[in-house]
DNA sequence: AGCACGCCGACT
DNA sequence: GTCGGCGTGCTC
């Protein structure tokens, strides 16, 4: 008996092995193998059980790990799919499909997916009334899940309109037709709250799968979702491969969320992974949004994907009034440079005497964001990464925000060894400490990466804010995604769109996503809310539309914009970054390896539309003493460039023997 | 991806 | 004369 057998490794080969008598009886495709490989030995994943092997001389396989295949169903259709439209080993896509680390502790034959028996919910609790534009949406949904078909439906509605509640209902009803679903969230809307709500409605019937699970707990939620006992799961991005059976709904809230996409191999993205699964299991997929992406919001109005529109708030709430402050007419108004401006100080001074609270952002942490000689001019860099560091006042260090090195600030510049080193470009910290000199009586808090990094202390800054003993928030991004505290009145942006500089084509639809999401959270009670934003590019198209509210005028420029130069979604890009010990040999592979792409594009008939750009430098040229050269391929559709990719690349993903990282899709 | 083997520079 | 750099190749 001989077993196949691939790896979490970039290698698109397998390996066979001699299965010994002990585990001749028990050994499945699926199931995970523990097998000496050269001189190590590896975990495998046993994909065949082949008759005859070429191989003359098979090592025998040491043990099994799983007494039950942990993948089945469509859920091997699916590691097929990611590895091949994402260029990934099947191993590597197995291993993104399985929670590392999962041991199964049970006896072989007890089994999984229990089959008959399919668990309803015991006392839902009563569910609210829903608006005229939520049961229209409702209907929608159940239609396309009666229909047995694989559909994708986005959900476009404003904050507080009122999207969970109708996820909600949707996932009674493909419960009450014998099917599971699945709720996609963000890793960090996955609070208390969140939780809270889905068990209330479905009880023990919600599985919920959390990052920060213990090794444990994590098995035996896996196994309650395999064995049908759970049919509801809610988790981040991984939770798309959740081991259910009969899968009839897949959401994704807040879909335009970056997190969604996996940042290392199998650099999937969790959105494009359901529709990928609900077209194999005849499931609904719905993307829910306040701002949706250009990618999906494209769909929706080439009528591709359905369109579900909720147009008001729950309790006919205002959305708040936003002014724009021009920072450019705010030089030389002082001496000091200031992070507010004059209108956003007497708003500020407003909320503090009348206390109420108010929130700021900045998407920037640490004091300063450059400390520059005056006599030299030299600005610190990170000697690993090719970054300016940024000093941080909580530790009185300078950090690497790329590879976390920390150092203390010189005295004088340790170049010239005589200029004093000024601190230029503020953050979070500075924000903070300016209330506190202007508004000594304020309670002021901060939260950002440093201040979240304990357990415990996100769940404690949110308390704080909650209870109002803190009326003054400072933080960055972090601070503008689904926090509801109804006393905040005032929403300031310190100063928006400096990524607007970046060359970066998704810079726009991420400043509209962060504005919009942060001027969100003015105004959730009964006063009225307010937002000042400050800004040196006032016209820009991304920041009047987030001050209007308007949706719709963002998306008609950029869609604009994207199909002039042709970027997403009217092409797809894969990004290729060579790495390299030194700048020359990157760039010398990164050379070749365009060539050679060049070469065999042309050499293939009807392959013309795919556009090779670069070599050019990466956007951080070194990273932890690593160089780094970029080359992005743009064509229609993404298989083709894989493809070529496919011929070009030499195995283990390297070309000139540099590792070469493949990101298809990428944000 | 590791981990070996193998061939050229600055050290005891 | 050796220790060690990482370039190349292999893993059933």
């Amino acid at each position: 008996m001989i077993a196949e057998v691939v790896f979490n490794l970039p290698l698109e080969r397998s390996f066979h092995y001699a299965v010994p008598e002990p585990l001749r009886a028990g050994l499945q495709r699926g199931m995970r193998v523990l097998v000496p490989f050269g001189r190590r030995e590896l975990m495998g994943w046993v994909v065949g059980l082949p008759a005859r092997s070429p191989i003359k001389e098979l090592k025998p396989l040491r043990r099994a790990v799983d007494p039950v295949p942990v993948i089945a169903d469509e859920r091997w259709v699916l590691a097929e799919w990611v590895s091949s439209y994402y260029y990934c080993s099947i191993g590597e896509a197995l291993a993104a499909m399985v929670p590392s680390g999962l041991r199964l502790k049970f006896a072989a034959g007890s089994g999984l997916g229990a089959g008959g028996n399919c668990p309803q919910p015991s006392a839902l609790s009563p569910e609210p009334t829903l608006t005229i534009h939520q049961q229209q949406g409702l209907r929608r949904i159940i239609e396309a899940l009666d229909a047995g078909r694989p559909a994708t439906l986005l959900v476009h509605g404003v904050s507080a309109s009122g999207k969970t509640e109708l996820y909600l209902q949707a996932i009674r009803h493909c419960l009450a037709q014998e099917r599971a679903a699945i709720c996609l969230v963000p890793e960090i809307a996955l609070t208390p709250q969140t939780i809270e709500r889905f068990r209330d409605r479905f009880g023990g019937l919600v599985a919920i799968w959390h990052s920060r699970l213990g090794a444990r707990q994590r098995a035996a939620e896996w196994l309650r979702m395999a064995r049908g006992e759970c049919r509801v799961v809610v988790g981040p991005r991984s939770a798309v491969f959740a081991p259910l059976q009969r899968v009839g709904l897949i959401i994704l809230d807040e879909e335009h969320e970056t997190t969604y996409k996996q940042e290392d191999v199998p650099r999937y993205h969790a959105r494009d992974v359901a529709q990928a699964r609900a077209r194999l299991a005849g499931a609904v997929v719905l993307l829910g949004s306040a701002t949706p992406s250009v990618e999906s919001f494209y769909q929706a109005a080439r009528g591709r994907i359905g369109l579900i529109t909720l147009p008001e708030r729950v309790e006919g709430r205002p959305l708040p009034r936003v002014d724009l402050v021009d920072l450019r007419e705010q030089w030389g108004a002082r001496g000091r440079a200031t992070p507010f401006s004059a209108v956003l100080r007497r708003a500020l001074e407003q909320v503090v005497e009348q206390g109420d609270q108010a929130m700021l952002l900045l998407n920037r942490r640490g004091f300063a964001r450059v400390a520059q000689c005056q006599g030299c001019g030299l600005t610190l860099r990170c000697d690993r990464c090719s970054v300016p560091l940024v000093y941080h006042a909580g530790r009185a260090e300078l950090v690497c925000h790329y590879c976390s090195r920390r150092e203390p600030l010189p005295a004088v510049c340790p170049a010239c060894r005589k200029g004093y080193l000024r601190l230029r470009g503020m953050g979070t910290e500075r924000v903070e400490s300016e209330l506190h000199r202007l508004f000594p009586v304020a309670r002021i808090a901060r939260m950002d990466l440093d201040t979240t990094r304990r357990r415990e202390s996100h769940r404690e800054l949110y308390e704080a804010v909650k209870t109002e003993q803190v009326g003054v928030l400072v933080g960055t991004q972090m601070i503008a995604k689904g926090l509801d505290f109804p006393q905040v009145t005032l929403v300031g942006v310190v100063s928006a769109a400096t990524a607007l500089n970046l060359p970066d084509f998704r810079a726009g639809e991420r400043t509209f996503d962060l504005l919009t999401q942060m001027a969100g959270r003015a105004g959730r009670g009964a006063r009225p809310g307010r937002v000042v934003i400050q800004t040196y590019c006032p016209g820009h198209y991304a920041i009047q539309a987030a001050a209007r509210h308007d949706y719709g005028g963002f998306y008609a420029e950029e869609i604009r914009m994207r199909r002039r130069v042709g970027l997403p979604p009217f092409t797809h890009l894969v990004e290729l970054t060579v790495k390299g010990t030194s700048r020359e040999r990157a760039q010398a592979a990164a050379d070749a390896l365009g060539a050679a792409l060049l070469v065999r594009q042309r050499s293939v008939a009807g392959r013309a539309g795919i556009t090779l750009l670069g070599p050019a430098p990466h956007r951080i040229p070194r990273l932890r003493k690593t160089h780094r050269v970029c080359l992005i391929l743009k064509g229609a559709s993404a298989a083709p460039l894989v493809a070529l990719l496919r011929r070009t690349l030499q195995p283990g993903r390297r070309f000139k023997g540099m590792p070469v990282v493949v990101d298809v899709d990428p944000l």
